[in-house]
RNA sequence: CGCGGGGUGGAGCAGUCAGGUAGCUCGCGAGGCUCAUAACCUCGAGGUCGGUGGUUCAAAUCCACCCCCCGCAA
């Protein structure tokens, strides 16, 4: 059971190990995107490629979806991602349990966004922990847990491909420890429980009175999708990648204080943060020097005004 | 039929409302200045204005249809 991007390594390990996977549930097919034109979850498309069931309840007390999750007849269910939580019925359904992919060292982050959440944290590290499920959220006893750095660079895109992949071949570890009858679930620790619960948009409008090195966690958290974002005259100017530095003294926080092909230099509360690729709305992602080719920022023109 | 912005030399933009010589900031090439330079000055190359059709003496500009890119909302 999976939905988007993040669960499609896992469910190619699984089909690529040995044993059956017998059917595949994700969420509905949901109208999105501009248009509003019906698309299919990458778990869906993946696996409709490989000729699998798919099963899309809207609702996992839907009268259809027991009985056919049932027929499927799972002698184990894996969870990456769906988005839905799973009732106790499911939970006892398979003979030896759930396990959910999760990614995050747990307890640290539970919740539906702890990729962006590390970053947000300004974790040193992360990982992925495979868990026995549990009836509370992400507090099922600990299989197996694998950790990764987070690098200076790393955004939630590519914390979170990385993490999938991770993901992927920790389940297939667990499932073979499982069957070998050498993995003993561990209860998680009482200590150190955090929760990342789904970002809004509005999170990430960056406050520039705050911290240059937290504005730059927002924007790699953001990237990229749905982006960090500013204003520029009314208009928002998203920020998909910037880098915090030392701020010359006097200008106030959102204030343009330097601007060419080496970037745009913003004050901040505490530093200033500079501005390497930035896009305003309506048009494409530019690097600094490109943007600033059509449009001329003087030093101490105002962002995020509003 | 969700709302909206956009496609103009290699890049980013203006010009479109009030049809009539293709503009700006860069990049590129040549020359100059300089101890020197990514700086500065001069000159230059480079565009069937997303596509098709229509209106017109004349279309980047007006009309119709199509293709592509992007923001919002869900």
């Amino acid at each position: 059971m999976g939905t988007p991007a993040f669960a499609c390594p896992s469910l190619e390990a699984l089909l690529a190990g040995p044993d059956p996977v017998v059917g595949v549930v994700c969420q509905p097919d949901r109208a999105r995107g501009r248009g509003l034109a019906v698309a299919a979850p990458e778990v869906k498309r993946l696996a409709v490629a490989r000729g699998l069931p798919v099963l899309q309840p809207e609702r996992l007390r839907d009268p259809g979806f027991a009985p056919a999750l049932r027929a499927l007849a799972p002698d184990l269910v894996v969870v990456a991602a769906y988005g839905k939580i799973l009732p106790r019925w499911i939970l006892d359904l398979p003979r030896h349990g759930c396990i959910n992919v999760h990614a995050s060292l747990l307890p640290r982050h539970r919740g539906a966004a702890p990729i962006p959440w590390a970053i947000l944290a300004g974790d040193a590290a992360t990982g992925v922990t495979i868990m026995a499920m549990a009836e509370e959220m992400d507090a099922g006893d600990v299989l197996l847990a694998r950790a990764t750095p987070i690098d200076a660079e790393d955004t939630a895109g590519t914390l979170g491909a990385r993490l999938a992949t991770l993901g992927a071949a920790a389940l297939v570890e667990a499932i073979d420890g499982l069957k070998a009858g050498r993995l003993r679930p561990v209860p998680q620790p009482a200590e150190g429980v955090t929760f990342a619960p789904r970002l809004t948009h509005e999170q990430g409008r960056l406050d520039w009175s705050r911290p240059a090195d937290e504005l730059c966690r927002v924007v790699r958290a953001f990237a990229p999708t749905p982006g960090a974002f500013t204003t520029l005259a009314g208009r928002i100017l998203k920020i998909h990648r910037a880098r915090p530095e030392a701020a010359p003294p006097g200008a106030p926080p959102g204030t343009v204080v330097h601007a060419g092909a080496d970037g745009i230099v913003v004050a901040a509360g505490g530093g200033a943060l500079r501005l390497l690729d930035v896009q305003l709305e309506g048009r494409r992602r530019l690097a600094a020097g490109a943007f600033l080719a059509g449009h001329p920022l003087p030093a101490g023109t105002c962002l995020g005004a509003r």
